[in-house]
DNA sequence: AATGCAGTTGAAAATCACTTGCAATTAGTT
DNA sequence: AACTAATTGCAAGTGATTTTCAACTGCATT
């Protein structure tokens, strides 16, 4: 009995309890969301969801991008300049470090950097609706 | 002998060291920048300066932005969704909190914040370049 | 002060990342 | 199978920013 992967990413059934049809073009798309371990950007995923459903076009990509957004089962970011970037919503909170060489992102979490974004927000009368924290840096070597 | 501010801002002098020409155009948009006390972006600049000197035009905010940025005089911030908004770079070194009802940004800084994100670089084996950390609240009431 | 010319300008067009209008299509109920 | 509202692709529209290009202008040099 294997076990790919420690998530299904089950989003046709998450859209389908939202009252979301489950067109073939979005079929498409959301494998590739769901087989994605990097962070694609909407060009990407359409490259990719073309290959499985020629029929796939570039608005439904952000069509379908914006539905799983505001069904909370993806996270958009919009890293410095380039276009915004997808990943799955179901891991827990983490922030990113970006390779300025190569654009791949590494995340990590640091709970002592959350407990201090909490103290300061705190001190400045803020409730937090949430943060960003993206390091950019360059591979030593 | 008054000192209205700590720092002067002499965008000026430091353009034409870098072999820039001052035009009076520039001057306009460099006399905006070195005012101002908030984070203005393009079309914001273009109006203050455009009061100053009705021959300001859009592009050329855009490039002074450009050559200012790229000489180290200010620094370029985008904040979730809206467009690049300006600053300073004279200042040290600071964060932001983004009020998300009315726009305003709070700076600070965190030492300890700063000190674990160099941890957690390192321990990824990256020399941080820059980063950027936002926090997005509500004021309480 | 006049000259020369590379740097700079504004206007218009181009680009980039999305978003929207709309007529045709289709998923999913009845 | 019929129905109908959700969804689609295409084309056009946005908003922010950049580029093209011919005209203009700092400013170093006569």
């Amino acid at each position: 009995m294997s076990k790919a992967t420690a998530l299904h990413h089950d989003y046709e059934t998450l859209l389908r309890e939202a009252g979301v049809r489950i067109t073939k073009q979005r079929q498409a798309i959301l494998k590739i969301i769901a087989d994605a371990a990097d962070h694609p950007d909407a060009m990407e995923i359409y490259n990719r969801a073309s290959a499985l459903d020629a029929s796939v076009s570039l608005p439904t990509v952000y069509r379908t991008m914006k539905t799983l957004e505001e069904n909370g089962a993806i996270r958009r970011h919009t890293f410095e300049g380039g276009p915004s970037r997808f990943e799955h919503a179901d891991s827990e909170h983490h922030d990113h470090l970006i390779d300025v060489d190569t654009g791949s992102v590494i995340e990590f979490t640091s709970p002592k950097i959350e407990a201090l974004q909490r103290e300061i927000a705190e001190e400045l009368g803020y409730d937090i609706i949430h943060h960003r924290l993206e390091i950019y840096g360059k591979r030593r070597r």
